[in-house]
DNA sequence: AGTGCAGGCCAC
DNA sequence: AAACGTGGCCTGCACT
């Protein structure tokens, strides 16, 4: 990290702290004249990973500015795995049982999620190679494994059931891959042989869905122009009518009674819903997302709590909680009698209160640490 | 030295 | 006017 951050100086022509987003943005923005420099209410320069990576496209027009944002994203990446998780763990270590202990506030968030603290446990790498790695050392003792189960597409699910959309229910229970069943009725192509970066478009704007999409927020996560964005967001609702349907009802519902509610009944309050300018689309964003994430919240709970009884008897411990998945700690000969109990306890957690229309579907893998259960 | 905010970034 | 939901933790920086 030493060696990378005197390459960067050295490209900058200058000492300065790379940490620094301001002295970085002044270097890109002012100095080396990157087009596009955008400053905040601060008056500081917006330097995030979205913004450097647009710059180092720059090759031709700006080099220097090009391969100093490039070495910079480097840089962020190993210093926030550095700081927030290498170091940091260490030093949350229990001396008496070696082991690294989270807590959870059980009303953490607005939604019935859970938030894991000190150090927040939730938030441990998984997407890149080298954040992988990170996961690596999270190891079962000697004799046992990990062994982690996740709720597949649990929000869509719940989406599907709760907007009541024919073509998404039937999709679950067909098993069908669900982001491409979304292309192909958005876009009138077959699922078989489907180009992955329509595909990856279609995953795009389900999730945007589940948030309470934009055109402006869709268009700037795939990078394409707001028109177009747009035009996607209106063709899905003319396939999924009753998704806007969905989104319209919870906001009449947040503004008459002042809150939202799960599908198990739970309140989700909604003081802020009929805040006026830059508040406005926040409240009904969140008002929106509350139920989907709220009984998504429920349904891990209610497994959770019935966990122990169904796996009393193995040598077995339910070790963490991430929103949608449970990660225990078995002896290895008892993981395959561990998944299929604790399987089954999450698929049927929704009932007998809530009759979902479609299945839940939990998968599950084991490992000597958590980057091979995952 | 402690506090709080902003910017940034990790997860689901 | 801002611009995709829910969180927590890090560093830098201004302030007391």
């Amino acid at each position: 990290m030493a060696g990378l951050e005197a390459d960067i100086i050295e490209l900058a022509g200058e000492p300065f702290n790379v940490g620094s987003p301001k002295q970085l943005g002044e270097i890109l923005f002012d100095r080396l004249a990157v087009p596009g420099g955008e400053k905040g209410k601060t008056g500081a320069y917006a330097t995030g990973a979205d913004i450097l990576e647009d710059i180092t496209t720059l090759e031709d027009s700006h080099p220097k500015g090009a391969r100093l944002a490039a070495l910079v994203l480097d840089w962020r990446q190993i210093a926030k795995l550095k700081s927030t998780y290498t170091d940091a763990l260490q030093d949350h270590i229990n001396p008496e049982t070696g082991r690294v202990h989270t807590s959870y506030s059980i009303a953490g968030a607005n939604t019935g999620r859970l938030a894991s603290t000190d150090p927040n446990l939730q938030n441990i790498p998984v997407r890149s190679d080298e954040g992988r790695r990170i996961r690596e050392a999270f190891v079962a003792p000697p004799g046992r494994v990990l062994v982690s189960l996740d709720y597949s597409q649990i929000e869509l699910r719940i989406l599907a059931h709760i907007a009541e959309i024919p073509a998404l229910v039937q999709a679950f229970r067909d098993g069908i891959d669900i982001h491409a069943m979304t292309a192909s009725e958005m876009f009138g192509v077959p699922v078989e042989g489907m180009d992955p970066g329509i595909r990856r478009q279609a995953k795009a704007i389900n999730f945007g869905v589940i948030y309470g999409i934009s055109g402006f927020g869709l268009a700037r996560n795939l990078r394409i122009p707001r028109a177009e964005a747009q035009g996607f967001i209106d063709r899905y609702f003319e396939r999924f009518p009753g998704i806007r349907e969905y989104m319209s009802e919870t906001v009449k519902t947040a503004q008459e009674k002042g809150y939202v509610q799960t599908l198990f009944g739970r309140k989700i309050h909604t003081p802020d819903i009929s805040a006026k300018g830059p508040g406005a689309g926040f409240a009904k964003r969140a008002a929106i997302n509350a139920p989907i994430q709220g009984t998504a919240a429920d349904v891990i709970r209610r497994a959770m709590i019935r966990m122990p009884d169904a796996i009393a008897g193995l040598d077995a411990r339910m070790l963490l909680q991430v929103h949608d998945e449970l990660l225990f700690e078995v002896a290895e000969d008892q993981a395959e009698d561990l998944t299929a109990r604790a399987r089954q306890v999450m698929e049927a957690a929704a009932s007998p209160v809530v009759d979902l229309k479609v299945p839940l579907v939990v998968d599950a893998g084991k490992g000597e640490n958590w980057a091979k259960a995952h």
